[in-house]
DNA sequence: CATAAATTTGCATAGCTATGCAAGCAATCT
DNA sequence: AGATTGCTTGCATAGCTATGCAAATTTATG
């Protein structure tokens, strides 16, 4: 094994190529005044050494480290997180940016973990899954690091937060179930602290109630495993609902697995289940999950522009923008007469398509 | 919103605490050589002044980025990999690294990516479901930036790898498939060049020939999909298969909902199913796969600790480590006679034991 | 108390790149 | 030719922390 060699810097490649250090920089800076001439020269005493340009010193002089902060949780447990990740991930790759990631518990105090993201000088910080102490969120505006939140609400107005329309969400959900004639509605929660259940849960119960409905409530605990034991107290009622809305997708399978292996229904015959998300495992032939869909591409264009348009303006009000979802038929809540599997009603532009889902 | 404001540093912390530059230096350096007097005296300026050392400054004279690069692909596809991210990011959390994050895509040319890691000076390389090429290899061991391949073995030495033994769970599922009285076996694949698809069905083959037997195989693409088609093809077969292994746990799935819901088929009565990983889904109650499991916690602290050691250690050579799997034994294969479900058979320390799984 | 030993402190510099500025140069125009 | 303009280039320095070394201070020892 070779050892350990430092690394040429760009004086040796400015020495070799004739030329100065200056000029070695501005051959690695792209749009820098330099002859063609020049840059080649320096470019081939660069390759002869093996060069390449130490991005820690750049980001010290130029105080731009290209290093966003990302912070996720929910990893493991929510199909729809590793979905986020990846086309975060990607389109700050593809903008020229870096990418630090914290991976978080849902106990662990995202306080802790800031200050690191903060002491390399991130250029903005992307939460997603996670929310942030309204003491951090002036530390990062007084420090002058943009925060975005993904997919969570925001009290105050110090950071951007782009979310899906959880309460017009529930209120489809809850839209779909009354046409389709069920009578006895159920929600299974997430979590009570957590915006995404809390807001899913008010559209959907505020739907209802206009019609002189309320629906039993539940806690699914955002898992697989909470949400199945969930529907088994549901089917326990003395009047046990024949429409479960749930926070999330990984949860309405619980619930259609408990209520088809735990509880010999069918689905939809007997009970209809909607989700919210549409994860891959939505559309498997076995689940055919009725959902809302959030429209991820385009939640994660929206706040990865808005997160690098606050990094260059220098100046720029943080933005909260709602996202409308689209309701996705497939076959796992019973259909009111006229719709048909495979419809994909979209409330944004007002259009229903029959995509193939 | 505020204005950006330059963020304090060591020197302004220095004046108003009275003391020398070096002094605030030492004050945040742990085991560093200062009086307790003086050190309180740092940290309430610093304090004071909102001041937090910067990472990339320190990155750049100690020559140490304290950041990890991983490269990780399928964390959409893979479940398993998602909880491979979770437990590295935790890890080197804990042990005081960053990670800085790149997620590929099958297709994406990893030559492109390390000299980005490089660039920033990462102090080691971990790459999961990705590969090498040898000539970036070279590149990594001239700078002394150690590379460990987690779940992909390597062919030439410069990298450390760690993996699940493959090809001895390949022989294991076979094992239990021909105690258990099967007689045609399949095998789906994930694809054609990665070391785990080719290894497991090298060791399910060799040990089916040993007995005279030999697999259909089918290529599942390694996703629920590409496995849900493979079943449906292997179902049209004369003598169509009662006993299939799949490279992993995902398309084990795909196989069984292909099998039940499009083939009308029981499992594990007609078809038994096998799948490699063991990750969260395979226990939930509508699949309990039978499966090989990957000791991940013990493979990550080992990929984990190598890493971190050869980057202290500053020369040390690359090592290979096979982590034997251990056969998780549910429901979607027959059991031989003396087995129940519910046991995990460790070949490692050759013991078993009924864990509730 | 004098001396040795140990601890603490500040000085000066390394680590590497980017960039404002002035000087040098070539090309264009009159 | 002389003047004007526009490119290129190098110089010098900023950006921030860590650390070897020598000096200064404190503590321990006889």
């Amino acid at each position: 094994m070779a050892e350990r060699k430092a690394n040429a810097n760009s004086t040796q490649v400015a020495k070799l190529a004739g030329v100065s250090q200056s000029a070695v920089s501005r051959a690695f800076t792209p749009g820098a005044s330099i002859a063609e001439s020049t840059r080649r020269k320096v470019l081939q005493a660069a390759r002869k050494l093996g060069y390449q340009p130490n991005a820690i010193a750049r980001s010290l002089s130029t105080k731009r480290s290209k290093m966003i902060g990302i912070v996720i949780a929910n990893v493991t447990t929510n199909p729809f997180y590793p979905e986020v990740l990846d086309a975060l991930s990607r389109q700050f790759q593809q903008r020229g940016q870096r990418v630090m990631l914290f991976v978080v518990t849902r106990d662990q105090n995202l306080d802790d973990i800031l200050p690191q993201l903060l002491e390399y000088r991130v250029d903005g910080i992307l939460l997603t899954a996670a929310t942030l102490s309204s003491a951090m969120a002036h530390e990062c505006a007084r420090l002058g690091v943009p925060v975005t939140l993904f997919n969570r609400s925001v009290p105050d107005a110090h950071a951007s937060s782009f979310c899906c329309d959880n309460i017009e969400g529930g209120r489809m959900a809850a839209r779909l179930f009354m046409k389709s004639g069920h009578h006895q509605f159920a929600f299974v929660a997430g979590s009570h602290d957590t915006s995404t259940s809390l807001e899913r849960e008010r559209g959907f119960r505020e739907e209802l109630n206009q019609h002189g409905f309320e629906p039993f409530i539940e806690m699914g605990k955002f898992s697989y495993q909470g949400a199945f034991e969930a529907a088994r107290r549901l089917m326990q009622l003395p009047k046990s609902p024949d429409a479960v809305f749930c926070a999330n997708d990984i949860m309405a399978i619980g619930v259609l697995d408990a209520l088809r292996y735990a509880e010999q229904k069918k689905v939809p015959e007997d009970v209809s289940v909607i989700g919210f998300d549409d994860i891959p495992m939505a559309s498997w032939p076995s689940y055919n999950l009725t959902t809302i869909r959030q429209p991820i591409e385009r939640m994660i264009d929206s706040a990865v522009n808005d997160l690098l348009d606050r990094i260059n303006q220098d100046i720029m009000y943080p933005k909260q923008e709602l996202v409308p979802g689209d309701l996705v038929v497939r076959s796992s809540a019973k259909l009111p007469s006229g719709l048909s599997s495979g419809w994909v009603i979209s409330t944004s532009e007002n259009r229903s398509e029959n995509r193939n889902v």
